[in-house]
DNA sequence: TCGATCCATATGAAAAAGATATGGTAAACA
DNA sequence: TGTTTACCATATCTTTTTCATATGGATCGA
């Protein structure tokens, strides 16, 4: 089926009749009853329903005609926003977050806004596996994501490196401000998960290279959801300073780790061959600059 | 610009080369090249910046991109659709209905889906000259207006008639159950009103019959607001039985008018040339069930 | 520097789309 | 009840578009 076609189509719903509708598209009447036949045949499916003179719609033409009508519509969108993008009038940014969240986007977005105020933003949050293949799909320029990955095609653009926390309910009996791996061993532990990526890896990880095995009572991968049941005292759990820091209003104790485990490591990923837009761009600039600020 | 031709398109973006999106495509390079050399004329855009050997999509492209690929996933979903229906799987039906509302709907699309289950519904509230619209341009199947109306080019499929009541707070101080036109005179009337339309006509034209003029200190197409205004005291109002008995909860009096006014009309309209559609069809002759079961 | 790789252009062949002419059928009219 | 009119379908020819083959030019890697 082709744009051609069904402007064709659209116009001979609207004028009723094909005689009409030859008119309004300036052109002979034969062409157009030959394509409306083409465009049955190749569907498989009769649109009119033909009655000595007249023709009248059916519900397979009925469907067809609200969607002929919006794709017509996006096509003269596309050519719109190219021409806008072209005049540099606008530009897109879409860029995908980590479950886990990243504290310091809304600043980012911001300082980026100040600099491109003619930009739109698309943010979606996902998990790091379901990112990557936003972004390999194109329908991302840009990802936050919990790394360990494979990034084989993709670009990393800058890493994030930030210590690991132990967060408990006030039950959690324990002197000091840190704790060991061998003591964490003892409470449950909640994990904040995404199939058995990134971070919760590395914490199993962790424990592994020390030959302990963590009492592992319940997967998480949605933070909110996480940060309450940890508050409550449903268990345990280890996440990153940023996870802390974004539920700083949640009733909690949290615990340095000693043994100087890995850092938990985000970064902001795109894709690899694709030439960068001006857009993606600015924002990695934006990213790196909070990111010196910060440390 | 061409469905052809995004699809060509969307090849070379994501093959990354015309060589190789040519080969995907089974057809020769050289007509790819030119393709898109048509393209980016008839845009006036470059959507690729070529590099010796290689190519790298502009910001202008990778929004085509985006668009492509949803207008081409657009026109699939239509052909599915279409074959759909085509196989009796499914069937759409829109229906407008006015800002009146009418009690009897949800009744009727409950008895409507256990006949066709496979039917998926689209209502729409506005008023009654927005439904026209709709209708014509075939954004809706159906509609039910309040009459009277400008039907020419519309098929009235049934006429419901309902009496009018005159509603007001319990400061109105009216013995009986019923009310004459010149005592509701005395009272500060809202209408319902949708741009001088149908009802708010018909009860200015009650009061000229009668040579009377009404003291009306608003006018509120929201029915919901419309009846809290009343019952606060705000003003009395006169409206058709169908609101009265959606808003039960309503600390209102009601009053019969005296002196045999017009009744309320509506109207279910549709298209008058087009052919209905199996979905308009039978929801007309449950309409008209329903009309006559609550006779 | 040579070969490989990839895009662009030129030219001719095949396919598709459109125009004109004409026939058939059903509604409108006298 | 014939006749006219309006509209869709089919046939044939012309024009336009699209595609393939052949080839040239540019860049990257060995």
């Amino acid at each position: 089926m082709d744009i051609k076609q069904l402007r064709y189509f659209v116009a001979i719903v609207e004028e009723g009749q094909i005689t009409a509708a030859a008119k309004r598209l300036h052109m002979a009447q034969p062409p157009l009853s030959q394509q409306l036949k083409a465009m049955e045949q190749e569907l498989g499916a009769t649109l009119f329903e033909r009655e000595g003179r007249g023709m009248q719609l059916t519900d397979e033409g009925r469907a067809l005609y609200r969607h002929a009508v919006r794709i017509i519509a996006s096509l003269q969108e596309a050519e719109e926003e190219i021409q806008a993008i072209r005049q540099g009038w606008t530009g897109r940014l879409s860029i995908g977050v980590n479950t886990l969240s990243d504290e310091r986007l809304p600043r980012i977005l911001r300082l980026f806004q100040q600099s491109y105020p003619q930009f739109t933003f698309s943010i979606q949050q996902n998990d790091s596996s379901q990112l990557c293949h936003l972004v390999r799909e194109r329908a991302l320029d840009l990802a936050i994501v919990r790394l360990p990955l494979e990034l084989s095609g993709f670009a990393l653009h800058y890493v994030k490196s930030e210590p690991y926390y132990f967060v408990g309910g006030y039950d959690i009996a324990e002197p000091g401000g840190s704790i060991s791996f061998s003591r964490i061993e003892q409470y449950p532990l909640i994990v904040p998960s995404t199939e058995g990526l990134g971070i919760n890896q590395m914490i199993r990880d962790e424990f592994v290279k020390r030959g302990l095995s963590p009492n592992i009572v319940c997967e998480c991968s949605d933070m909110t959801t996480l940060m309450q049941l940890v508050s409550t005292g449903f268990g345990a759990t280890i996440v990153p300073e940023t996870v802390v820091k974004l539920h700083r209003g949640v009733p909690i104790r949290k615990f340095e780790l000693e043994g100087d485990p890995s850092p938990a490591l985000s970064g902001l990923i795109g894709l690899q061959n694709g030439r960068l837009s001006k857009a993606s761009q600015a924002f990695i600039d934006a990213y790196r600059e909070v990111g010196r600020a910060g440390e």
